[in-house]
DNA sequence: ATGTCTTTGTGAACGCGTGCACAAAGATAG
DNA sequence: CTATCTTTGTGCACGCGTTCACAAAGACAT
């Protein structure tokens, strides 16, 4: 996560664990390279260092996969690569539309990456009627009016919200009635969904507050602003009531 | 993370678990939002409702902090802004640079969750020389020959990478020679990094795979393809070696 | 065919995170 | 002051995820 994790917390969906299905899309993209320089095979070890993560970790990864490996040879990776996909669902081709498009939401749009991997931008969905007809990423934008009739249309079942943090939850919930089944949230704010709805969430701000606090840590080890002990150390300027 | 998770994976820096640390941002947004309405305490249970999370887990989270709550009666809100705000190290200023300037680096470099909560944008730098000098959200772009003065003459700690694939590790790596000690990696690739150094990387790209994978099994529970039945079923089209 | 060497697949142990459930603490009323 | 009621703080148990370490499996050479 960067991600937030806010999905099904212990349903390891198939017997397939959470934490395990969030590293398939690393190791295909280091396969996918591999297989861009035409290698045939690789062993675990040397996947796993392309992917940054451990060797053991990775070949259990793949043994709830099925065994797809070659004891004293290693994985062919065009196979690899085909099974990982199938697992992942990336065989087929996922309409997805992009709601909110400010600085934020174009440049989503133009990301090669949403693209590439059976993802296809369906839509664009703006709440601003300046914006409506407007091409971003050669893609008109549409008006929020029409987002029941764009999900249904298209049979959309993912959607992208990158609007202010205000307009989330309703968007949200329209998307969710329309027929979308898993958001990816770029807002600031915590989204209620029914059960069997996938929320994950992106956040920019959460992410520099971690950093923030390991950064801390790092620098001031002793000398932290005034005086500070232990965890129920000093009175702040502030008192409780 | 989003999502991702590259940092330190079992070192809980000073008795305060990760987990813990990802959730106070959280917290501290709905804390904040009840601090502008003038609320005066919560309950754990209130604001864990608030966070989208257990009550138990937010207690339990508080605990590793001190003890800051009143048991009958709650949490104080103001107070606990400034503690989480303390023990996160929002209280000092963290000048940030941001090095590619592409549709999202634009996108980071407007987005307002920035500039909010001690993170201040000291300066953007791209590697293509038409954007010297172009201003991006009011600040002029600087080009990659500037960037160890840049990082030094503001005693930056904190980059957030939103260049191309290729480019990241190369910059990743000049980051960290001048100075840098936590990077927010957006680019897609895996980032090799010096012990000492935090790494969190957001993708969206790993994101919706994720998101497809469960969608596809929402959706394809039976009629999956040609023919599925064992983990180690089927053979494709594509042989292994 | 036999032996050696490489690499996978996994059993088992350990540690972290979560959630339950309850005792301790304090507020509040009488 | 005593009783009651609310809410915190936490001991405990459980389950998931990670890692170690090794046996099994196959490739390859002789």
């Amino acid at each position: 996560m960067a991600t937030g994790r806010n999905h099904r917390p212990a349903t390891r969906s198939r017997g397939i664990p959470e934490a395990t299905v969030a590293r398939l899309p690393l190791y295909l993209r280091a396969l996918t390279a591999l297989s861009e320089r035409s290698v045939p095979t690789v062993s675990s070890e040397e996947l796993a260092a392309a992917a940054g993560v451990n060797s053991a970790k990775l070949r259990k990864d793949f043994s709830y996969l099925g065994s797809y490996g070659t004891r004293g040879v290693g994985y062919d990776v065009e196979y690899l690569v085909y099974q990982i996909s199938r697992e992942l669902g990336l065989t087929q081709d996922w309409p997805v539309v992009i709601v909110g498009i400010g600085n934020l939401g174009a440049a989503l749009a133009n990301y090669g990456g949403f693209a590439s991997r059976g993802f296809r931008v369906a839509a664009l969905i703006d709440a601003d009627p300046a914006m409506a007809g407007r091409p971003v990423a050669g893609i008109p934008v549409q008006h929020t009016d029409e987002l029941e009739k764009i999900i249904t249309d298209n049979g959309v079942s993912i959607g992208v919200i990158s609007t202010p943090a205000g307009a989330a939850q309703q968007v949200c919930e329209r998307l969710i009635a329309a027929g979308v089944t898993s958001i990816l949230n770029f807002a600031p704010t915590v989204l209620n969904v029914p059960d069997g709805v996938d929320v994950r969430k992106v956040d920019l701000s959460i992410e520099l507050q971690i950093l923030a606090f390991h950064e801390q840590r790092k620098s001031g080890e002793d000398s932290e602003g005034t005086a500070r002990k232990g965890p129920d150390g000093d009175m702040p300027a502030v008192m409780p009531a």
